[in-house]
RNA sequence: GGAGAGGUGGCCGAGUGGCUUAAGGCACAGGUUUGCUAAACCUGCAUACGGGAAACCGUAUCGAGGGUUCGAAUCCCUCCCUCUCCGCCA
């Protein structure tokens, strides 16, 4: 959520976000709604104002004929606070669905364009040269006996999927991997919980119902399954003040996700790319206005680390305008090559770190104080992940392939899987 | 799941319709005084929004939301949460 005071001050800003993103919202409709907004509560105010000041005048013992007169002029008091009070609900009601709509502002470096058009910052690593015919993951987790899509789908659904044998391992060691690297960092660790109440969702700026949504609610109770912990992270901060000593704030969550794939049907739709659940590690922060940009560097280099750790070839990519969601003022996207993108291999996101600013902060009410200083301001709150299991996986096996059929695991990881490469049964 | 007890400011805690602009205490900050492993006293001390250069003023907030009333922390309804006991359970 934007700043409704500064809507009409830098209007032609957040009109360039909404062209350059391609979202259409009415935001002379917010100004028109925020004007409403604060006229009606200045309403509300005076007329408060006026019954407070008549009951006062009542405390005392009065005549029956003058209690009377009180009385009934105090009921016509009433009456236009509650008028004064269902103007302003629905201008808020008005306000509130306007701005909704409204996304962050952008970073001067972001390129224009949609999805192809991200900046390749740049590339680390080459694209592996097979001198056999390479497999891909989901041929590879069938030989040796990985990963079993079929039962995934008889039993959940498609989409869902079982890790076996060594990919179990493989699992807990990347997670462990990613662990233990920001915790060196100083991230706090969080095993979060994987469901979320609906207001926490959206108060990340994802949209927890509608046609649209990637979230998925659960039948018989108000909640949600969170698509990422940066939900769950985020909802730690929802209505608290920090002081500015406390920041920045890092923490590293350990959670499942879960995404409909609402529309994505047909897109990569085999394999582990895009998948219903797979387990992540997130890195969270939280930080001062000035400190978010370095933050965000920061947690990219995280993320580089962690993949050049699993010896994959990757590039970084600084997203484009269009491609960003509602939430992001800049992401980074770190696309390693896998073999089972395109005809003949390609780049495919296996991370991405977001710099949010004080768009999902507002909404959650998450501010900090600055030490001496009377007003709150609202943090900064930035997201990445430190690795998304099932990509990973992907990444790892077409990489590591030998010409024997045997997947060779890289050195960073054999100390937490504990076997230095999985072989044919 | 059943039964009971509760939710008041950073914390403890008083408060069963108007004298509460929420008593008192603790903690915290500033000051005064005496003095020395500190105490006493005085003053201040919530958040949000609006107005003002500021001092300050107005409004809202006693778990949340509705209701009754001229007037609600206080009465009524719904919901949420915490604690105790019982049942079930990894």
């Amino acid at each position: 959520m934007l700043d409704p005071r500064l809507l009409a001050e830098r209007r032609d800003e957040v009109a360039e976000s909404c062209r350059r993103r391609r979202v259409r919202a009415d935001l002379d409709g917010a100004i028109a709604a925020y004007e409403a907004v604060a006229r009606l509560r200045g309403a509300v105010d005076e007329a408060n104002r006026l019954r407070n000041e008549h009951q006062k005048s009542g405390n005392r013992k009065l005549e029956a004929a003058e209690r009377e007169a009180h009385v009934a002029a105090g009921r016509r008091l009433k009456e236009a606070v509650a008028a004064r009070e269902a103007e302003l609900a629905e201008a808020e009601t008005r306000l509130a669905a306007a701005a909704a709509e409204l996304p962050n502002f952008i970073h001067p470096d972001v390129p224009d364009g949609g999805e192809d058009d991200a900046r390749e910052l740049r590339r680390h690593g080459e694209p592996p040269r097979f001198d056999f015919a390479p497999l891909d993951h989901l041929a590879l987790g069938e030989k040796l006996d990985l990963i079993d899509f079929e039962s995934g789908t008889r039993v959940a659904g498609p989409k869902f999927y079982y890790l076996k044998n060594e990919a179990v391992l493989l699992e807990l060691a990347l997670v462990r991997l990613a662990v233990e690297m920001i915790r060196r960092e100083g991230f706090t660790l969080y095993a979060t919980p994987d469901l979320a109440k609906p207001d926490v969702v959206a108060g990340l700026g994802f949209n927890p119902r509608g046609e649209e949504t990637q979230i998925y609610s659960i039948a018989n109770a108000d909640l949600c399954l969170v698509g990422t912990a940066e939900i769950t992270l985020g909802g730690l901060f929802a209505d608290r003040v920090l002081d500015e000593a406390e920041l920045p704030i890092r923490l590293g969550g350990l959670s499942h996700c879960f995404r409909t794939e609402a529309g994505s049907y047909g897109r990569e739709s085999r394999g582990l790319y895009r998948v219903h659940q797979f387990t992540k590690v997130e890195m969270f922060a939280v930080t001062r206005p000035e400190d978010s940009e370095a933050m965000h560097a920061e947690l990219l280099a995280l993320e580089e680390r962690y993949f050049q750790a699993l010896e994959l070839p990757y590039r970084v990519l600084d997203i484009a305008a269009a491609d960003l969601g509602a939430p992001a003022f800049r992401k980074f996207d770190i696309e390693a090559w896998m073999l089972s993108r395109g005809e003949a291999g390609g780049y495919g996101e296996v991370t991405s770190t977001s710099n949010c600013t004080d768009y999902q902060a507002r909404r959650l009410g998450a501010r900090f104080r600055r030490s001496g200083a009377k007003r709150t301001e609202h943090v900064h709150m930035l997201n990445g992940t430190a690795v998304a299991v099932s990509r990973a996986l992907v990444a790892l096996l077409e990489n590591h392939q030998r010409a024997d059929g045997s997947v060779a695991i890289p050195k960073a990881l054999q100390a937490w899987c504990g076997f230095d490469r999985i072989a044919p049964k």
